[in-house]
DNA sequence: AATCGAATTGGAGGTCATCTCCACTTCCCA
DNA sequence: TGGGAAGTGGAGATGACCTCCAATTCGATT
């Protein structure tokens, strides 16, 4: 995956210092509010050398949340491997709560990027899915969690929790959710939930 | 509320016709992609008037969403008035879904907006919120619904199902999406749901 | 260690969307 | 119908983003 070209030590070197600088700012939630150019003075280096390393503001934030969601995952498989499922589920469910807490600024750049519709975080997006999604078919496989309702919808409530970030009661709410999804999940797939589909509005 | 100065005819005519060419353009979902310069032509305005009605993107985008919004509220009374309490908060949510489905560009543009943290949606989403938390503590009342999870976390909800717009089987997840957090709501609040908070991440 | 080709640097300047400004036009009241 | 206030629109200033290339640094070779 990471392959190709054995880069030259200086170059190796600016790249550190921005990936470094980058999560700085990340972390601090004012990666938009920066002009792109300034980035380049704050790191110590020249604009044409940053966007060499990362050709556009989203190239730098895949890069930074590329090594934050190799984490989450690691995370994920070792609770997959430790706990039992719906346990597993549950608690990276509320741990993931509790990463977006302790990253505000990452989860608020997140989730602009998410909206902006840039794509660069479609590998490091479907990686953490991957992890949700197995997670969540465990808990299936070991009949504590319904089947009729996909690990997708995680995901989207997750992304709801990340997208508000900026909400006054934001952790409280965001256990909420985190509740809300664990005891639906839980709930044995009794017949009606009125799926309807069709409700007038349109 | 809507007050203080009566429009001379001319302005009142290019405010209809900026109005009008923007829910068009939202609905296509291209908002974002058109120079806002370009717009005003669009409409068939130079771009000082435009900016004299809409002095940015983000008021131009309030000023559509806001009668949407009211749409929307104005259903959330009605329900609210002829329903019980659980199924007007059911019908409600299904019918948020299928709003959005109906109005996908619409839906994209303002997670962009909520995302990039403009705030120039507050007042439409305090609206919107007012009417979800009416359902919801309706419900309560009833006895329908637990009370340790607050009407935000619903909102949290419906954010990320609008902010996904674009996943794949959007309409399936959206739906089980909202099955969850009803099938969670209704469970009645038995003790541990596990809230603990520290989960050994960040 | 000294040389040389190649990789990398960095910032000056081109490009383009945003927004301002004001000379002109349109409207409406008396 | 005339006067003046309200509104118009587009030319051009502003500032962010990104490209390009002369100068520099690296590291392999002798």
């Amino acid at each position: 995956m990471n392959s190709a070209k054995p880069l030259r030590a200086d170059a190796q070197r600016n790249r550190e210092a921005l990936l470094a600088k980058a999560r700085e700012v990340f972390d601090a939630g004012g990666f938009f509010d920066l002009r792109f150019d300034d980035f380049a003075r704050l790191a110590g280096v020249g604009t044409g050398t940053l966007y060499r390393h990362f050709p556009t503001r989203e190239a730098l934030a895949e890069a930074v949340y590329h090594e934050e969601v190799a984490t989450l995952c690691d995370r994920a498989r070792q609770l997959q491997a430790t706990l039992p499922p719906e346990e597993a589920l549950a608690t990276f469910l509320r741990g993931m709560v509790g990463y977006m807490d302790a990253h505000q600024g990452l989860a608020r750049t997140l989730a602009t990027l998410m909206a902006t519709g840039s794509g660069a975080l479609a590998e490091g997006s479907r990686a953490l899915e991957q992890a949700v999604t197995d997670l969540v078919a465990a808990a299936v496989k070991d009949g504590a969690v319904r089947d009729d309702v996909g690990a997708g919808a995680v995901m989207m409530a997750l992304h709801g929790i990340g997208a508000a970030h900026d909400r006054p009661g934001w952790r409280a709410e965001a256990d909420g959710v985190i509740t809300l999804v664990l005891d639906g999940l839980r709930r044995s797939h009794s017949g009606d939930s009125g799926t309807s589909t069709s409700a007038g509005y349109g």
